[in-house]
DNA sequence: TCAACATATGAATATTTGTTCATATGAGAA
DNA sequence: TTCTCATATGAACAAATATTCATATGTTGA
């Protein structure tokens, strides 16, 4: 046996059914303006017009990207009269958003070590 | 003032640029060739021959998004020889891609009930 | 050096995709 | 109902991108 880290060696391969799902879920994170729309909603729920007017886009932009968004079960919609408030739909959001800035500065920092 | 459920009002909302980095890392994830690649690593390194069979894909294609991986160091290589060995770059990696695959089972099994 | 092999790279093409513009849907107010 | 406001949707265009083909680079062995 040996003490490497990582004991678990599952050929645990997902089928390419699978993989190609989850390659579409990021797909959907791999956007400057989705992800700037899903950080913004880390702080909570906020209407169409307010996030097209924090992101300085169009009102249409926005709803594109938040039908992609919504259809991926990333963030969900509320409606209340006339406006909608949109929320992040679920926690593996935030923490899929984190593990990758997370990984952004890991790499920063050993930018100038290697 | 409201009594919403989000208290924690931290503005921590990363700028522009580093929202824009964050996307371009997950759009690194977002393709199903680069994350067949991912998944064919996870475990433990392999040729670029190796891999481009067991994608069934052409060694340029492999070749092609293995240095897509490898700037956005996912991947690094080992060169023997001849043949280059590729491996995965960084635990996050890892971490990233199972917390995908967390988010489209639970969304899978939460479909029948909602 | 030359031949054979493994990988990398460049150009070209086809497909995907994000934004804009115009318009449609749907809710509240009069 | 009719007007207005907030959001959604469809078509069109521009930009990004993955794969293929051809070729270049670099390593090993003769």
């Amino acid at each position: 046996m040996q003490e490497h880290p990582n004991e678990n060696k599952s050929p645990d391969i997902p089928d390419t059914d699978t993989l190609y799902n989850l390659s579409e879920l990021f797909k959907v994170f791999g956007d400057a303006t989705r992800i700037r729309i899903i950080s913004a909603l880390l702080d909570g729920e906020m209407c169409v017009f307010h996030l097209s007017e924090a992101l300085g886009m169009g009102q249409s932009a926005i709803s594109h990207q938040l039908r992609i968004l919504r259809s991926a079960g990333l963030v969900k919609p509320r409606r209340s009269g006339k406006t909608v408030f949109y929320s992040l739909d679920d926690e593996h959001v935030k923490l899929i958003y984190d593990m990758g800035l997370a990984h952004i500065r890991h790499k920063n920092n050993e930018g100038g070590a290697l």
